[in-house]
DNA sequence: TCTGGGGTCCTAGGACCC
DNA sequence: TCTGGGGTCCTAGGACCC
């Protein structure tokens, strides 16, 4: 027997549960975003492997993904069926006997000890196929860190293991970039201090790292590069640290009496939201996203928490008051900030 | 590339206290 | 009086993830 880690992660999770209520789109281009208008503002929040192949992917802004890939179905995001195609998928995973830790909508964790490690993930990833009609990928490793980058090197729909012994082979020479939590702007500083694989970033100097990064994040970066992870699998329900709701304006807002009663719409969603979880707030922050893209937040410390829509739009118009109303406005959120 | 919406965590700097 | 050092809390911003 051995103590396993396994990533399950369901493969083009919102392309696919669409896909199960329209199988006549399986095979071509599908792009989930937005209101499913290529031409309003918006990303795309989910891609088929189709769609992919002409280099559109999430994130990519709706109207550059139909200049890309003109051919492509674009459908609106349907929060609600992604939501009860998640719910089904956790529950397939909690029959197993493992400890299950959920991470997102489409994918988790799971602790597990076994005699065989890849038949387990094999006979997993079998009873999310029978059940949800869902294709998987699973990752075995022996953190959750592992088994994460694991889950990715076996898509679409394998198996793969990344232990103590082929992790230099399978990621030694690769960016940071491909470690969880290492993103284009730490890798880009990462560049600059000579730093271009995993090794080179293994084999730094944690003090030399802390100086750029932070007393913890640099030698934490170092930890990472070694396949180092001490965070347990757990199965504590999750809890809220905040509610938000924000959005982006199809045109820019140049009233500030408009401003003002958006905010007062977001803050009553907010307040709705946490009434929902029975959760109070006790902090509201603002965030305005003037046209040029650039983002500032201001907030202001509740006297007493609470979720009462009028106590939270108060708060929001009063942080509101900080910005620069005269300019144009592209993005308007609100959140309550719970603990 | 004219750049969503939902979150989490870390850091720096200032306030404040002893 | 012109000035230390440590701890903690608060706030805004940044990076990252799905």
């Amino acid at each position: 027997m051995e103590r396993i880690v396994l990533h399950v992660d369901l493969d083009q999770f919102i392309v696919a549960v669409e896909l199960l209520r329209r199988p006549e789109l399986r095979g071509r281009p599908v792009l989930v975003g937005g209101i499913g208008d290529p031409n309003r503002r918006g990303v795309v929040a989910g891609a088929s492997y189709e769609a992919r192949e002409h280099g559109v992917r999430s994130g990519t802004p709706l109207r550059t993904a139909a200049a890309r890939c003109p051919d492509a179905v674009f459908l609106p995001v349907d929060r609600d069926a992604y939501l009860a195609a998640s719910a089904e998928f956790v529950d397939v995973l909690r029959t197993g006997g493992g400890t299950v830790e959920v991470a997102g909508w489409d994918e988790a964790f799971m602790l597990l000890d076994t005699a065989d490690a890849r038949q387990s993930a094999l006979l997993v990833q079998a009873a999310v196929r029978d059940r949800t009609g869902l294709e998987c990928s699973v990752g075995i490793g022996d953190n959750k860190l592992r088994a994460k980058l694991a889950s990715g090197f076996a898509k679409p729909a394998g198996v793969f293991r990344l232990d103590t012994d082929n992790w230099w082979d399978v990621v030694g020479d690769r960016p940071p970039e491909v470690l969880w939590g290492i993103g284009k702007k730490t890798a880009a500083h990462l560049a600059e201090l000579g730093v271009a694989t995993v090794r080179e970033l293994a084999g730094s100097d944690p003090a030399a790292l802390a100086a750029r990064f932070g007393p913890n994040t640099g030698p934490w970066l170092v930890a990472l590069a070694r396949g180092w992870d001490p965070t347990p699998v757990t199965d504590e329900p999750y809890l809220a640290r905040s509610h938000g709701r924000e959005e982006t304006f199809e045109r820019n807002l140049t009233d500030p009496e408009v401003v003002r009663g958006e905010v007062t719409r977001l803050a009553h969603r907010v307040a709705a939201d946490l009434a929902a979880d029975d959760e109070l707030a006790r902090r509201v922050v603002v965030k305005v996203r003037h046209a040029p893209f650039t983002t500032r937040t201001h907030g202001q410390t509740l006297d007493s928490p609470s979720r009462e829509p009028e106590v939270l739009a108060a708060a929001a118009l009063a942080a509101l008051e900080v910005f620069d109303l005269d300019r144009p406005i592209r993005l308007l959120g609100v959140r309550g900030e719970i603990r």
